[in-house]
RNA sequence: GCGGACGUGGUGGAACUGGUAGACACACAGGACUUAAAAUCCUGAGGGGGAAACCCCGUCCGGGUUCGACUCCCGGCGUCCGCACCA
């Protein structure tokens, strides 16, 4: 029976070396360069999945790699542990919400150490720790103090029967998930972050993240969503009281010739001014209200309208007057809430003109077109060209035109006021972090009759969430606690009342990377601390939180520079998205969903490993509990080992891309890791630890030696990129060498050849090492070391030994390759183009034309054009 | 609907700034070892034609730029992600 690595076994093993080493404990005060690691800190939902053993082993190979390149490496981890699944537990359950909490981080810090993650644990934070919302009550007050906290009234989904605000995930076909009730748009006072302050900054700043993926900064810059337009004052007529002027805000003034109606959002103030005497209006509003808040939902909507009855006159066309629409597509948090519509530029406007039958006149004439000719059918012109049936703006371009009717527009008086004035608008709204829920961070706020919002003093915090709380009944536990809320006004020794709001769990997550610097620290951050390890060099995790999570850090970050708790501005120095997990999804007979593990194959096809029962296999999807198509990492890694999870998730797939996992692949990786164990072994054997390097090397050793070092070099600049796909082919190719090495060189191997298997196998275990860190241990140990390779500096390779003195280039003629060449690395082009034309190839190729050009690139191709 | 990405053999993918397409791996096939199987080791392979030398086709589809295009440009098709109270 042949050997085996018994990798469960020796990984518990190392994992206890180098934690009685404490080899993964940062200190501030160490002479190497620092180097910021971090990866997403995780929900703790219950158990680790495969997303998670993906991020972290990325993580851990930057942490490890850079660690062994001689730098000061941070590499935490932490909790996002305040959130809705805790109150659904609660409710389901009727576990308390910290218990659920604590004991889901229990099981997946266990799951997490057994992956063997270079992580410094004495710095663990959970954001619901008291300690943590504690510091993040004070930061609260201190952007209260900055002026960057308002109050402004929002708009959520109310579910009218659990009487509690839903989130938009929690909204189905407009109607609440667990009570099935018509879910209402209900307007409420909540607390924002005046994240808009920061619109231009956050949007100039993406330039300078050298580090960041271009398609992040574009959709966060998309996100902020800067345009410049023009705000035109509407003259209404028979509008009801103080409705005399409607705003829009438009990015096309231009097109203003062209416009045949006016669309106001439901929440429009006309549209209730309406709606007051209008039943059918009102009921109109009410059927908008029925839909859920999300942009999505909103937008995908049939376009439906409402003739308000209400005319506004035309700004530049004398006598004619547009009909004014209350619109369930214009939405009242962009711009002004109300849009003149130009159907023959703007696909909405156009289905929406088609519906109620209003003029579509085209305004702009693309290039070349005819004027006499030109008609919109079902799709609106965007493009640009020149204006027409536009009076003064006849012939202009499209940006002159805008610039020409701003101007027009600015001198016109409405009500003593210009009727058109510039205006920079962006999409991005201030962030609303108020949440109607027990599981988050109080809001350090009080409300007095006398007083009005006082903020609770320091001396006072923490406000701290109680504990004897029920989910028996609708609505929000802190709301309706006998006695929590209750308290004397700081200002007036009055009665009033606490906030019962918490924090929206991205304001935890939003600071967390500063926390890790001074964890246990009395105020926020110490700035010791964070002068030193801030900005985080590499920041990995998730695509999907491309926007949101990122840009509120962004934000926080600027947010706490100015309240003093951090010297910089931008958190993320480095930032790498990486791809999802997915799997192929399984269903039965009866169309329910099967687990993998419950899935056999044979011959080719997929049945019930019980009952034999024929499956059918759906499609590859991300990993969802849904769907049943997960697996969990606590069995791989209890059959396999760490490694070969870890091994699995870096190989074949690049990185930012998703991954697919598969049985096949995870026994192909756990095979190479008993392959590598096993080679290493006989290179101890054949080529035992000496110490002389011979005085010169055959052409094997020789040839042994270049892939050794070749291998070094590659895998070096694939780490440094975040390659790791490539870091393994590489490994995998050095293996390979090895192992054709050990084959040609017999059991007793010349001395040249001993020096260079070892050397081979000594590199190959220090390269592995960020990526199987644990048989890399034990292969270092089998190699005679009494060092740990967790603390070998990373090699260098001989640069003498990655040159060649020789390279085979391709020579094509007409673009086709016919033949190669190898020549001498710096032969000269007169030299390379004389040898390629003497190739039979070639020449036959050529077939006595004659030659018009050629063209010699040195060290990469030659083309004869013949 | 809006915004962002991705598309290469049976499969995952490689190919630096436009220069030999398919490295490396998985699956597969053949061979060695074995009483046998597993494990392991060796060999083969994009498709088509040919005994071979070699030839033709080939990076989602259709055009274009170039001596040369997986790579750049224009237009399609398909798949995936985000859309502000999931985290």
């Amino acid at each position: 029976m042949a050997e085996r690595y018994d990798a469960p076994k020796r990984e518990k093993h190392w994992q206890d070396v180098w934690e009685r080493q404490g080899l993964f404990q940062a200190a501030e005060d160490d002479p190497r360069p620092k180097y910021y690691v971090l990866e997403m800190f995780p929900y703790p939902s219950g158990r680790i999945h495969m997303g998670h053993v993906r991020n972290y082993t990325m993580g851990d190979v930057v942490a490890r790699y850079m660690r062994a390149k001689g730098h000061n490496v941070l590499h935490p981890m932490g909790w996002d542990a305040f959130g809705l699944p805790a109150e659904n537990a609660a409710i389901e359950r009727g576990i308390h919400p910290a218990k659920w909490t604590y004991d889901n981080i229990a099981t997946m810090r266990g799951q997490l150490k057994s992956m063997g993650l270079s992580i410094d644990w004495s710095r663990e934070i959970a954001t619901c720790d008291l300690d943590y919302y504690h510091q993040q009550q004070k930061l609260f007050l201190d952007l209260f103090k900055a002026g960057l906290v308002d109050r402004k009234t929002r708009k959520v989904n109310w579910d009218p029967v659990d009487q509690t605000v839903l989130a938009n995930e929690q909204v189905i076909d407009g109607r609440g998930w667990r009570s099935g009730a018509l879910i209402e748009q209900r307007e409420q006072p909540e607390w924002v972050f005046k994240i808009t302050d920061y619109a231009q900054d956050l949007l100039d700043a993406l330039n300078g993240l050298e580090r960041w993926p271009d398609k992040v900064k574009l959709m966060q810059a998309n996100w902020i969503g800067r345009s410049e337009g023009l705000t035109i004052r509407f003259e209404t007529i028979s509008a009801p009281r103080d409705h005399d002027v409607i705003e829009v805000f438009t990015t096309r003034p231009d097109t203003l010739f062209g416009a045949s109606f006016m669309a106001i959002a439901p929440d429009h103030p006309l549209a209730k001014a309406v709606a007051e005497k209008n039943p059918a209006a009102a009921a109109f509003i009410a059927e908008c209200h029925h839909h859920g808040t999300s942009a999505a939902e909103i937008e995908t909507q049939e376009k439906k309208g409402f003739d308000t009855g209400v005319r506004v006159a035309h700004p530049t066309i004398n006598d004619a007057t547009l009909p004014v629409y209350i619109a369930n597509f214009i939405v009242m948090e962009y711009g002004t809430g109300a849009i003149f519509g130009c159907p023959a530029h703007d696909q909405r406007d156009l289905e929406f003109a088609r519906a109620y039958g209003l003029p579509v006149l085209p305004v702009v004439l693309p290039p070349d077109a005819d004027p006499k000719a030109f008609t919109i059918g079902g799709e609106a012109y965007t493009g640009g060209g020149t204006l027409f049936n536009s009076s003064f703006l006849d012939w202009l371009g499209v940006e002159a035109a805008k610039q020409a009717m701003a101007e027009y527009l600015a001198k016109k008086k409405v009500n003593g006021r210009p009727q058109g004035v510039r205006k920079t608008e962006y999409r991005l709204r201030d962030w609303g972090i108020s949440r109607q829920r027990y599981w988050g961070c109080p809001i350090p706020m009080i409300h007095c009759e006398k007083c009005g919002m006082v903020p609770v003093p320091e001396k006072d915090l923490p406000v701290r969430l109680p504990d004897d709380v029920s989910f028996d009944v609708p609505g929000n536990p802190l709301d309706r606690h006998p006695t929590w809320k209750h308290v004397a006004c700081p200002t007036c020794g009055g009665p009033a009342t606490r906030e019962t709001d918490t924090m929206d769990t991205f304001v935890d997550s939003s600071w967390y990377f500063a926390r890790f610097c001074s964890p246990h620290a009395n105020e926020p951050t110490d700035s010791n601390a964070v002068g030193y390890w801030l900005p985080v060099d590499q920041y990995i995790g998730g695509v999907e939180h491309a926007i949101l999570h990122l840009l509120y850090a962004r934000f926080f970050t600027r947010a706490m520079h100015k309240t003093g708790h951090v010297s910089v501005d931008e958190p993320f120095g480095g930032l790498f998205t990486q791809g999802m997990v997915t799997h192929e999804t399984y269903k039965d007979s009866q169309g329910k969903w099967l687990l993998p593990e419950e899935v056999t194959r044979r011959e080719g096809k997929a049945m019930h490993a019980k009952t034999g029962e024929p499956v059918s296999v759906g499609s590859v999807e991300s990993m969802s509990k849904s769907k049943k198509n997960v697996v969990d990492p606590d069995d791989i890694i209890q059959a396999y080992g760490a490694d070969t999870a870890r091994w699995f998730m870096l190989s074949d797939t690049p990185p930012e891309r998703d991954i697919e996992w598969t049985e096949a692949g995870v026994d192909g990786a756990h095979r190479f890791l008993q392959r590598f164990w096993r080679l290493i072994g006989e290179v101890d054997a054949r080529a035992p630890k000496e110490a002389a390097k011979p005085g010169g090397f055959g052409p094997e050793a020789e040839s042994l030696r270049r892939a050794s070092h070749r291998a070094v070099a590659n895998v070096t600049t694939a780490l440094e990129k975040l390659r790791f796909n490539t870091a393994v082919a590489q490994i995998y190719e050095l293996a390979n060498a090895l192992s054709a090495g050990l084959q040609t060189s017999g059991l007793q191997p010349s001395e040249d050849m001993r020096y260079a298997l070892r050397e081979a196998a000594e590199l190959l275990v220090r390269i592995s090492a960020p990526m199987m860190p644990h048989l890399a241990e034990e292969s270092w140990a089998m190699l005679g070391h009494t060092t740990l390779v967790a603390e070998e500096p990373w090699p260098a390779p001989e640069k003498a030994l990655l040159q060649e003195d020789t390279v085979t280039i391709a020579v094509q003629v007409n673009g086709k390759r016919r033949d190669e060449l190898t020549i001498a690395r710096d032969a000269a082009k007169e030299d390379i183009e004389a040898a390629a034309l003497k190739l039979d190839n070639v020449v036959r190729a050529i077939g006595g034309r004659k030659i018009k050009k050629v063209v010699v690139v040195p060290q990469r191709i030659v083309n004869v054009v013949a």
